[in-house]
DNA sequence: CCGTGTTTAGGACAAACGTCCTAAACACGG
DNA sequence: CCGTGTTTAGGACGTTTGTCCTAAACACGG
């Protein structure tokens, strides 16, 4: 339908400028000029700005689940599997660079707003640690493997973080060699 | 004088609301009410916004290096100075649960509004990379001593951006505590 | 091609924004 | 207590915000 089209065409934009420019200083106006629709239209689709955002989270869990699912099937083993997860801070360099994690920056600024839809944007994190947190387990990991998965999320928010405010290159590979390292330790 | 008085409260002010608020979501009228005085008067002291960040990330600057030079002196060896580093995370467990880390989260939010002061937030960082380079180097540690700095900066950040999305005291404590470990380890 | 439900453009609306002005209140040396 | 420079309150300004309404354009089964 059309309407979906529309609505999502919407939701795609609004979560590239909500991670690109923030949730609270992006406007309708950005985000209908993105879009190319009339401003006043977005109660057709939207009755408020927090219904887009709730759209928008939706729509990265989602996109982040298919993510990791695909890569359960794809990668070899575990520890690949989780070398593919830290890649990303190789891959979206650039993008990190310049606006930060997309769920690390979302998380922070809802938790400063008070914001209700914080717990909608913690899933993301939940998705990613029980994700590596199976992968532990298929390594051999039992007990600790929570812990570990909640430390490699901790180092690549770091190292995001880091990435954007120094725009250091080669401190983030170097910290992705070592976080390379630590999983292989892990194994053993 | 009264002048540097009320100027100081608003700055002070306008500290508390950026880190609690943000900087984009925090109005005039937010440090005008807090501080107790008119709304138009701020032209009065500054003439931006960006004037009332620069006083603020000025303010910060002051702080921080007043508060690494205390540490010192009072700390006995490197090792127990980086861990009073370290303790910070402890220390102001509750706020970085509500609000995150001050310096890493207003570096986020200029990093995407594409401000001009960013540079003087990373300076921040800056601060306690060097102040934490020079007490490895204490520690025995020469050439690495910088790259020891960055990492141990990127594991406070990421504690904190993981403590503020799942508000995990018991989390906290566990990394900290890895981090004295970590910290033990590089005197080898 | 008609009728009906969907989607759209355009703009109205009050509130809040950053900025800026004016005039009064203040502090204080003479 | 007077005069002068500093600091203040209060509000005006044009813009932008999120929200909401109306009427026209559209899609499409009958």
């Amino acid at each position: 339908m059309a309407q979906d089209t529309k609505r999502a065409q919407i939701v795609e934009e609004a979560d590239r400028l909500f991670y690109q420019q923030g949730f609270d200083h992006t406007s309708f106006a950005d985000i209908a000029d993105a879009v190319g629709i009339s401003r006043g239209n977005f109660y057709y689709h939207f009755k408020t700005k927090d219904e887009i955002l709730d759209a928008v989270i939706e729509r990265r869990i989602v996109n982040t689940q298919a993510m990791l699912d695909r890569w359960e099937i794809e990668g070899e083993t575990p520890e690949a599997r989780i070398r593919g997860f830290i890649d990303i801070l190789v891959v979206n360099a650039d993008k990190i660079r310049q606006f930060g994690c997309p769920v690390g920056t979302l998380t922070s600024e809802l938790t400063k707003l008070g914001h209700p839809s914080l717990s909608g944007a913690k899933e993301l994190f939940t998705l990613f640690r029980q994700w590596l947190k199976r992968q532990f387990e298929a390594m051999g990991v039992t007990e600790k493997a929570d812990e570990l998965a909640m430390h490699l999320l901790m180092r690549s928010q770091g190292v995001a973080t880091l990435s954007a405010a120094f725009k250091d290159d080669s401190f983030v590979r170097h910290e992705v060699d070592q976080m390379y390292r630590w999983v292989r330790d892990q194994a053993a």
